[in-house]
DNA sequence: AGACCTCCTTGACCCAGATCAATCTGCCAC
DNA sequence: GTGGCAGATTGATCTGGGTCAAGGAGGTCT
């Protein structure tokens, strides 16, 4: 359900080293040549801002390598994350002109980008790319109901399982791993960073990370380097009834 | 940036009474002809299922009257409502087989549906059809992210301005308004039921509808019918720095 | 080395909202 | 009418997570 597994596809794809398929996999030889063309590569810094929330935004495209997330505020201060962005998650919104939300780095960070223009004009020619990003954008919704579900109805616990959750799978699936068993991974946010995701404040996402060692459901080396000792425990913690679709 | 004002257009649909131009306002006559001969309606009663979690649906369509609620469980039963569908909105996952979650009528419900198979072949051989979905279904990601927000970081009586706000907006929408100054509307959820929506207890959402009424925000006559005497008011009460884009 | 970051942890206390419980208000059936 | 029932309100109390505050751990400067 969270996320696209399409997109992980380990199938590679010709105009983009990234191997995802999102947007290619059923081009032809003329498709494939218009989106190298279009194409082109930005990295960022730890930190960095990728586009502010209403700026134009000149290019759609997928995460390469690194972190990034999507980000509002409100204008007292307080910070909702509401989406985060792993290798081979895509960015863009075909056919508006403005970024919704701010998307910003947390790691060093390369993205494969399309320029936007060129790349509306593919799609409108193109049924299938629109198909395509209609599914993506559909994964994207179920991403962020699931993520309602949790902010609404998860204890800080569960919450911070539901999270450690998901990014040990994605890390999994990145590295062709099935996520059963033990999950070695480096946790790509800050405490304060999961607490904007988490809606929670950054001192009980660091307690409740220590309950979750403490209990043995993690291993912590240092701050950021976590070892899931057995994830179906984790999935537990997280009270989630499913498993994604991924143990079973 | 809440809901797709697009599907509001007053246009006239030939396809389809309801007067929202989500499928064919680019359509020819040849593909509204197959529209017409693929559509159908339904009517469900209050508290009637609409589909269930999971099961096979063999439509997409949209409300033409009336209201229902996408629910997702965890089987301790904790609850959270993940989408609120009002007249006009789109209820369908093109290219997916089952229904992601639970789909309620909470009032009195009409639908104007279209056979999935068809519509989908329809849309295959159709680009416009399927950028129009894509473009509806971004709005559904920007709603649902915009929730996350709600959730994630307003307080009880932030929340409850919040969903005010948007079945008012929504409404006033609907009755050809623009939704400044006095608003009338009837709430088509009970007080469970919001609290679901909003991450709260049905207790609390009582208290703060009792709070607001107190403190003049909204006039309150029975249980469900409201009136909002300055809804700039309640915008500041829900805490959003935008007006979404209607006042200005 | 020390000074100075940023990030993280832990403790003490507090409060918004949950929980438990009683009552009220229609509204329908008989 | 009266009983029954679903929805709503309101009160009393409890508690999970917020707030405030004090260090600690590691890193990078000079």
């Amino acid at each position: 359900m969270l996320h696209t597994d399409l997109a992980h596809s380990t199938q590679d794809c010709k105009a983009c080293p990234i191997r995802h398929r999102a947007v290619c996999a059923r081009c032809d030889a003329d498709e494939l040549a218009v989106l190298e063309e279009i194409k082109y590569y930005r990295s960022f810094e730890a930190g960095q801002t990728v586009v502010w929330a209403g700026d134009r935004m000149e290019f759609v495209g997928s995460v390469v390598s690194g972190v990034a997330t999507l980000t509002q505020a409100m204008e007292d201060g307080r910070t909702q994350m509401v989406g985060l962005l792993l290798p081979s998650d895509f960015v863009g919104r075909p056919g508006r002109d403005g970024a919704a939300y701010d998307v910003v780095a947390t790691t060093g960070l390369v993205m494969c980008c399309f320029r936007k223009k060129p790349f509306e004009q593919l799609m409108e020619t193109t049924p299938h790319i629109a198909q395509r990003l209609l599914q993506m954008t559909l994964d994207e919704l179920d991403a962020a109901r699931e993520w309602m579900l949790v902010l609404g109805r998860k204890t800080a616990r569960e919450k911070i399982a539901s999270l450690l959750a998901i990014v040990a799978r994605r890390d999994a699936t990145l590295n062709l791993m099935t996520p059963n068993g033990k999950l070695v991974f480096d946790l790509p946010l800050t405490r304060e960073a999961m607490a904007d995701y988490l809606g929670l404040t950054l001192e009980t996402v660091s307690r409740q990370i220590s309950a979750l060692k403490r209990d043995g459901v993690i291993v912590l080396e240092g701050t950021r380097h976590v070892v899931v000792p057995d994830f179906s425990r984790l999935l537990e913690e997280a009270g989630d009834d499913s498993d994604g679709g991924i143990l079973s």
